[in-house]
DNA sequence: TGGAATGTTGGAAC
DNA sequence: CGTTCCAACATTCC
């Protein structure tokens, strides 16, 4: 489920809900008191990265599904749900094995919208300043942190460093201002590719470095290794990538 | 079929 | 007190 394009697909198809009235909240949550949510209309449906934001005027929700997580819409499933919200229409919108999270600040304060990837508001010159602020961060790193890139995963990640030929051993500080450019631009860029392969079922095979094994332009094996902070699994070419720093 | 994976958090450890 | 480490969570696929 997770990484940015995949929550924009959820945004979308929940415009439905948007003005609603719930009328029904309940779950297996153990995070937020449900019964506050009925008789509250949604505001608004919006995504922050890999947050799903459900607004409403006394309390906004966050919903985040890590690795497992997964969504109904009119329809449930073999798990019971972390939270189900019914509206007066007979509408039912469920969440299952995610984190459900009240949020009690304002959420334009919180949240930096600008560096969400599928934001209207991305901002990609103040994305290429908060990583000239860290030139010691590895490039693996750099596109998994969610304040920069918000809404990027592992999969982009390997994808947007094949795309550019950028080695993810890199240190942000060593690469040349175009390489700076075209990893703030590619992390959009692939993001949308992302979805619109998403969207066809067809992401998977759109793959050209993200657990792979031979490199389609060199035809050599690829490498492969768990980098950075969060130890996640890399996938890149010693011949065509280039490491800087 | 056991292990790994599109991820993050919170508390322990240092 | 700040930073780092690690278990925990929970589902699917190979």
């Amino acid at each position: 489920m997770p990484e940015g394009p995949s929550l924009y697909i959820l945004k979308e198809q929940t415009t439905q809900f948007v003005g609603k009235e719930i009328v029904r909240a309940e779950g297996n949550t153990w995070a937020i008191d449900t019964t506050r949510m009925v008789g509250q209309p949604i505001v608004s449906l919006r995504t922050w990265g890999k947050h799903f934001l459900i607004e409403m005027p006394a309390m906004v929700v966050r919903i985040h599904f890590l690795l497992f997580g997964t969504y109904r819409i009119n329809e449930g499933r073999d798990k019971p749900p972390r939270l189900s919200l019914g509206f007066a229409d007979g509408s039912v919108l469920n969440f299952y094995a995610c984190s459900v999270k009240e949020i009690d600040q304002d959420i334009d304060a919180m949240y930096d919208w600008a560096a969400d990837v599928m934001s209207d508001a991305w901002d990609p010159a103040k994305a290429r300043k908060k990583l000239r602020a860290c030139p010691a961060m590895l490039a693996c790193d750099a596109l998994l942190d969610q304040d920069i890139f918000s809404g990027v995963g592992n999969i982009i990640k390997n994808e947007v460093l094949f795309r550019i030929r950028v080695d993810p051993r890199s240190t942000v500080g060593a690469l040349p201002p175009a390489k700076l450019r075209a990893l703030v631009q590619e992390a959009r860029q692939y993001s949308f590719d992302f979805l619109g392969w998403k969207k066809a079922f067809t992401l998977k095979q759109h793959w050209l470095a993200h657990a792979q094994k031979i490199c389609p332009r060199c035809h050599i094996p690829f490498h492969k290794a768990k980098l950075g902070k969060s130890d996640r699994r890399s996938f890149w070419c010693e011949r065509c990538q280039k490491r800087y720093g």
